[in-house]
DNA sequence: TCTGGGGTCCTAGGACCC
DNA sequence: TCTGGGGTCCTAGGACCC
């Protein structure tokens, strides 16, 4: 059996926790009012009875719910807060699976001895989270991940939902497909548009028509799922891996020289994520959002991982030019790395330019480790020459 | 009122290799 | 007188999740 345990409205509530004065008062995490471009990241429920929900415009939020307490969000606290949770789930299972922040699976097979049989042990954990942090956590039960995590979201907030070994298909199909975990809007709009509303009317459709309908992945995957089977994707672990930064600017940019200081900063905050973790990449991508939302992507693998700062940027920055539609409004600008590998490079492909150039960036990384406060940064002057 | 940031996984077409 | 088939890697883009 699995437990999918999710803590509720999780930001929110720490806020809540840590200023007693905004308990039972609707707690709008995301940003301050005025600030431009920001979504809701998290609404406490009193906030939720005035529609406010994540992802909403802050704007929007800010009209349904002008007394709301809108905050930026802490995510050191949240992050610190979340470590003690997973210690928590980790008293009750040898095996913890942390999906994001806020979740994690917990394998309680061959638990029943100490804790009892399943609702017991989900009583017991709610308990201990309580008690320990005064949170509360919403818990689901099943013999899969898939329905535990879907069972988790059906009686929220302070939930408890078991799914008996068995009933995994009657569940299933009585599910209405706006529950489905994995089919967003997309897929929903292609439900709406064939009258499709509850698992039992995707259970009465062949694996070819859902193939037809959903592609081939999906389609299938669709097909397991409505018969109570859970999803080896949601078993797997994690892949290589990849890491990106990106920020959305408050007014559009134009000017060519403040844009490509951006991607210098953009590629500074990855690159010492990067090294930080010991780690290295082979692909490098940049991502620009025009005024109009639309977005564009431009990705080049190399042999040679990347090392440096200044390599980074140097990469990052052809692939910027070779994209970017000059004087069309900039909304967002990314990068990111893929094909991340672990450990050390090996010094003796680089040459002692290079091998300068990052003992400086060591040195720097160095420094921000011990002095955080210090927040030292290159300055774009300083840099070597980039190749036009 | 527009539409964050950090991720994962999937797809489709092309290059290249055996 | 034809244009195989399978595998892997790469790029660009999309859907989805919290």
């Amino acid at each position: 059996m699995y437990i999918h345990a999710d803590l509720d409205a999780f930001y929110a509530s720490v806020e809540q926790l840590d200023h007693p004065e905004y308990a039972g008062k609707p707690v709008i995490v995301g940003g301050l009012p005025g600030d431009r471009r920001s979504v809701v990241s998290t609404a406490s429920y009193e906030a939720r009875k005035f529609g406010v929900h994540s992802a909403m415009p802050l704007v929007q939020a800010l009209k349904r719910c002008p007394q709301g307490i809108y905050l930026r969000g802490r995510m050191e606290r949240y992050r610190e807060m979340s470590e003690r949770i997973m210690g928590i789930f980790g008293d009750f299972s040898p095996e913890v699976r942390q999906l994001s922040v806020d979740e994690a699976f917990l394998d309680i097979s061959g638990t029943e001895k100490l804790f009892g049989p399943p609702e017991a042990l989900a009583k017991k954990l709610k308990a201990a989270v309580r008690e320990k942090t005064g949170l509360t956590v919403s818990v689901g039960i099943a013999s899969n991940r898939y329905i535990a995590k879907i069972a988790s979201g059906m009686s929220k907030p302070d939930g408890l939902f078991l799914i008996p070994p068995g009933g995994e298909e009657a569940f299933m199909r009585s599910l209405p497909v706006g529950k489905i975990w994995g089919a967003g809007e997309k897929t929903q709009e292609i439900f709406r548009k064939h009258g499709l509303k509850t698992g039992e009317d995707l259970y009465r459709l062949s694996p070819g028509t859902l193939s037809a309908m959903f592609g081939k992945s999906f389609g299938n995957f669709l097909y397991r799922a409505v018969r109570g089977e859970g999803a080896e994707s949601f078993d797997s672990e994690r892949g290589e891996g990849s890491m990106s930064a990106e920020r959305t600017f408050p007014y559009d940019l134009y000017d060519r020289f403040a844009i490509e200081s951006a991607l210098l900063d953009i590629c500074e905050s990855l690159i010492w994520r990067l090294l930080g973790e010991g780690r290295q990449a082979r692909t490098v991508q940049v991502k620009i959002r025009y005024k109009d939302f639309s977005s564009v992507l431009a990705r080049e693998s190399s042999p040679n991982p990347v090392v440096s700062l200044n390599d980074l940027y140097a990469r990052a920055l052809a692939l910027f030019r070779k994209k970017y539609q000059d004087g069309r409004g900039l909304r967002l600008l990314g990068a990111g790395l893929m094909n991340l590998e672990e450990g050390p490079r090996q010094k003796e492909l680089f040459g002692a330019q290079d091998e300068k150039e990052r003992n400086l960036e060591k040195a720097i990384l160095e420094i921000n480790r011990k002095f955080p406060s210090a927040a030292l940064r290159r300055s774009r002057s300083k840099l070597p020459e980039q190749d036009p």
